[in-house]
This record gives structure tokens, C-alpha cells and sequence, in this order.
DNA sequence: TAGACATTACATCGATCGGTGTAGCGAATG
DNA sequence: CATTCGCTACACCGATCGATGTAATGTCTA
């Protein structure tokens, strides 16, 4: 399980079926993505594909590996970059959420149209294969998240009894329209206003409570 | 398009069908899916299925109406039942979390990996079906919950700018962990402290505020 | 220069699948 | 009884697809 194996081929077709494999998966699927198609989007012979990896599946596991370790590499670096030091924190996690949205109308965007593939097709992935992906993918950029978000809520700036769920909390609150209205995503202000409302509610939640400046009944 | 099309064959064989659609239709993808597995999950001929559909197509598309039709139904029926008299917020909102979540385990499970399917091959629908099936199904369900809290905002026990979006965050903080591990949707306790840390999320937030009965530096 | 290796185009195989045609069976209706 | 209609079983077609075989071309290196 641990054998590594050696590369080959020239690493720069490898490389140009991997991101090509990565575009036509992310659009169409692992079943409906031929693997014609696949070579020609990577400039490749079909029969150079098969000198590089042993089968579909494993080239499919390939392109997920790699593809989730970039992201999950920039996401980490986003978080680094902006909660390493928390001057005003609500305006510093609005911030902070316009980056890591920003990751979606990237280049690396179909990523995430792999990821609803992954999830598409979760009954028919091992559960060791999952479990792996989920722990160097977005598990990583959790656990990092909720380590920021430990050091913050010690200064007393926070109250956070565990760290993981709100770090689950904070990303889900970030990209709430996401899942519901995707069109929002290219309207900065729109989505602007998303993010501060997300991270709002995180900080504060919804329950009414009594200034502390005036009085109320 | 809004010509009514008379139904032809016996209404049972044609809901047969249409369950054993969506059981495979959920379990495998449309794509994956063949016609002839789903016949035989309906205990039914390949050609009978093309004497009530047309298409593989139509088939899909009538097994999505149908599921987010009776699902939409369960969950404002949820909404109803429990936050149309509201006692105490926070455990009423609890209790209506678990009722939510239960639906997810529930016999309308398979409807759940049938959105996850739909939202794999998002690229590949008509955006007009697209945006008639958000309407009817998310979209209703969020639409009831954000006239009950907005009910309840107006009693003055929360203070909502935005009722849908404020549904739109209660309705993921319920069920955060859900997406990063499914397994603990079967732990009856684990998945009440899930949905307790959201709610509480949801009304609180995390931000570390002065207490009101003990004075604090 | 010679040999090893990667790549390419092309042909092919076996399997699956969506969809259709056909003929026969059974039940309900008149 | 005769007709109609839906269901079934079966065979079949055309297309797609994953995967392999093969022979030729190109490229790098010893």
C-alpha cells in the first residue's frame, strides 16, 4: 500500500492529461467523460494515457489527489494570510471570506465541480479512498482554520468551546448563497454582502439582546 | 409547455416505476442508471417504461418532481408543526432541527442522493428546469421557514434584517457536520449535540460579549 | 550511430446501453 | 364473444466506450 510508484513517460504529458482530465471530469463526470475526449482536451494520444495509468479509476484517483492537494494548499495559504493577525476581527473575517470565495471563480474552480462528482458518486467510492481524500482535503484546511480560530477566541476575542465545528460553522455561513443562488457569485457587492452577512451571524447570531449603550424595555 | 399530458397504462405499474427510478436514478446516477435494471427494480418490462415516458430523460425529470414534491411537503410540514407556536426558542429550534434532520434518514432518504446527483450534472440542465425545481423545493421550503422566523422576529425574540437568509444559515448550521461526516447521522446523541451547537451558533454566534448577571473587566 | 523508450495513429474486441419492433398473453369492456 | 389495451418476453440495431494490439515515428542517451 505504501509502494511508491516510479513515474512514466515525460512528466509534461502526464501532467497535460492530468489537467486535462481534471476539465472534462469536472464538466461531465467520471462515466459520461470518455477517455477519447480526454486525450484530445490533453493533446494526447489515447494510447499514451494507458502508458501512464493503469485504468480510469486510477487516473480519476490521480486527478482528485492532485487537484485537492492545490486547493487545499491555497485555501490553507488564505487562512494563514489573513487570520494570522486580527486587527478588527469582524472586518478581517469578511476579509478573510472574500479570499477563500474568491478561490471558487478561480482557476482552480473546477475543482469544485469535481468535488459534486465525488459526492455524486460517494456510495461507489471506497471508504478508505474517502476518508483519505476527506482528511487531506478539506479536513486539512479545517483543522487549520479551527487552530486560527483557537488562538483568537484565547485572546478573549472569541468564546468557542469547539474549535473544529466552528470552523465548520464559519465556512459554511461564508458561502451560504452559494449553494442556493450560484449566479451571485460573480456580483462583488452581492456577494460582498453575503459573506459580512455570514460572518455577522457567526459572531453574533440572531437572538435580540439589550444594548449596552441604551436602554430598553 | 403547460399542455397537461394524459396519463396512459396502469397507474400503479407507472408509480413501480417511478420509485424504482428513483432508487437507482439515486443510488448510481443518471447516467449509470440503465433502463433495463430500473425495469427490474420495478418489477416491470423494459418496454412498459416506454409506454409511460417517452425518455430516459422524462423519466428523470418526472422521478425529480415527484421526490422534491412529497420532500418539499415533509419539510414544511417539519416548519409547520413545529414553529408555529414557539415557547422556547432555542429548544423549540432544537427540536425542530432533529425533526429536520430525521427526514434525512428517513424513508425519503434516496431523494437526498438524487440532489446530490442533480447537482453533479448542473452544468448539463435546461437552467429553466433548473430554476422551476430550486422554486418548488428548496426554495418553498426556505420560503416557510423565513415567514416563521420572521413571525417570530416580529415578537421581538430575534432581530432579522433578511428572513431568508437568516433560514438560509439556520438551515445549514442544523446540519453542518452532515457534510463532512455522514456517518454520525445514525449517533442519536452526537447528532443532538450537532444540532444544538447550530442553533446555539444561529442565535449567539461566537463572539465573547460580557455577561449580564456578573460583572467582568 | 545504435539501442531503448515514449508517443502516435489506427484497428479492433467485447460489453453495455438506449431505444425499437414484434408477437403473444391476460384482463377489462362492450 | 369480440375488441381493445396494456403488459411481457425476446430479439435486435446502432452507437458508445474502455481497453488492448500493433506497427511506425520520433527522441534522448550511451
Amino acid at each position: 500500500m505504501t509502494e511508491r510508484k516510479k513515474p512514466v513517460g515525460q512528466p509534461d504529458k502526464r501532467r497535460a492529461i492530468v489537467t486535462g482530465a481534471l476539465t472534462l471530469f469536472a464538466r461531465d463526470g467520471y462515466t459520461r467523460a470518455g477517455l477519447d475526449a480526454i486525450a484530445a482536451e490533453a493533446g494526447v494520444s489515447n494510447r499514451t494515457i494507458y502508458n501512464h495509468f493503469t485504468d480510469k479509476a486510477e487516473l480519476f484517483q490521480t486527478v482528485i489527489q492532485e487537484s485537492t492537494r492545490r486547493v487545499a494548499d491555497t485555501m490553507v495559504d488564505i487562512i494563514d494570510r489573513h487570520l494570522s493577525k486580527v486587527v478588527d476581527l469582524e472586518a478581517d473575517l469578511v476579509d478573510f471570506g472574500m479570499a477563500w470565495l474568491g478561490v471558487l471563480t478561480s482557476d482552480l474552480a473546477p475543482h469544485f465541480a469535481l468535488i459534486r462528482q465525488i459526492n455524486a458518486e460517494i456510495e461507489h467510492i471506497p471508504p478508505a479512498a474517502l476518508e483519505l481524500w476527506r482528511d487531506s482535503g478539506p479536513g486539512r484546511t479545517r483543522r487549520e482554520l479551527a487552530e486560527r480560530l483557537r488562538r483568537i477566541a484565547e485572546r478573549g476575542e472569541l468564546a468557542i468551546d469547539d474549535p473544529a465545528r466552528a470552523a465548520g460553522h464559519l465556512m459554511l455561513l461564508i458561502s451560504a448563497d452559494n449553494l442556493t443562488d450560484r449566479a451571485a457569485l460573480h456580483d462583488e457587492s452581492a456577494l460582498r454582502e453575503m459573506v459580512a452577512a455570514g460572518v455577522h451571524t457567526f459572531l453574533h447570531g440572531y437572538v435580540r439582546r439589550p444594548r449596552h449603550d441604551a436602554g430598553e424595555q
